[in-house]
DNA sequence: CTGTATCCACTGTGATACTG
DNA sequence: CAGTATCACAGTGGATACAG
């Protein structure tokens, strides 16, 4: 996730705009994470409701995703403090901005798709 | 780049927004390709050309991502039967209409790195 | 319920050398 | 000039079992 990648392009300012735009696509890179964007679109979901959501997902493989989504600022993590345990995941403002954006993108990508 | 990842989640409706996300994001998904597509925004450059703007490059990984953009239809690709011979790449007219969406997701990395 | 720990396979990237 | 071939390695994703 940190790469040493930046140092190749961070002095000149001509490569600016794709600095941005790796570090924004750094952030929703990996397997689930539009998948998790897209489900807490809806509202705020318990592990398990977004483990249920993606039947193929591993325990292991969601953990991981949402921790680096909460460090990158996209979802936030609550935990109540019941019995059993209760924790629920929503997006961050952050996030939500990202969604016309991503929409777009979207609909380059089906425009792609039904080309080919 | 082609992964059994789809089957995932293709045979529902509701999932079709980050299936063309996934897409569209698995073709600018690469260590250099935001960086080619960006170099090549302002014309037409030789394979020589092109390394030369990514100073760290590897040859092979240059005609890796360029060979994967191709395919894509990202990119397009001239020789030129000259001698020695000449090799072009420009972009297409689908890359082309990446350009803005991109910008936006840049601006919106940016908003972010400047909080951070 | 909400995770961690361990182990393993695959993929992307890179270094280096070589070619028509 | 414009690539290919080969080897190597780290990061990422996954299967399975275990834990507070």
């Amino acid at each position: 996730m940190t790469r040493k990648q930046n140092s190749t392009y961070s002095s000149n300012e001509k490569y600016l705009v794709a600095c941005d735009l790796t570090y924004a696509l750094q952030k929703i890179h990996g397997r689930w994470k539009l998948q998790i964007l897209d489900k807490l679109k809806d509202g705020r979901l318990r592990y398990n409701e977004l483990r249920r959501e993606f039947s193929h997902i591993t325990e292991r493989m969601l953990t991981l995703q949402l921790r680096s989504m909460e460090h990158d600022g996209l979802i936030s993590r609550t935990v109540y403090a019941e019995v059993p345990v209760r924790v629920e995941y929503g997006l961050t403002e952050i996030a939500t901005e990202l969604g016309p954006i991503l929409n777009q993108l979207s609909l380059w990508g089906r425009k792609q798709r039904q080309k080919a």
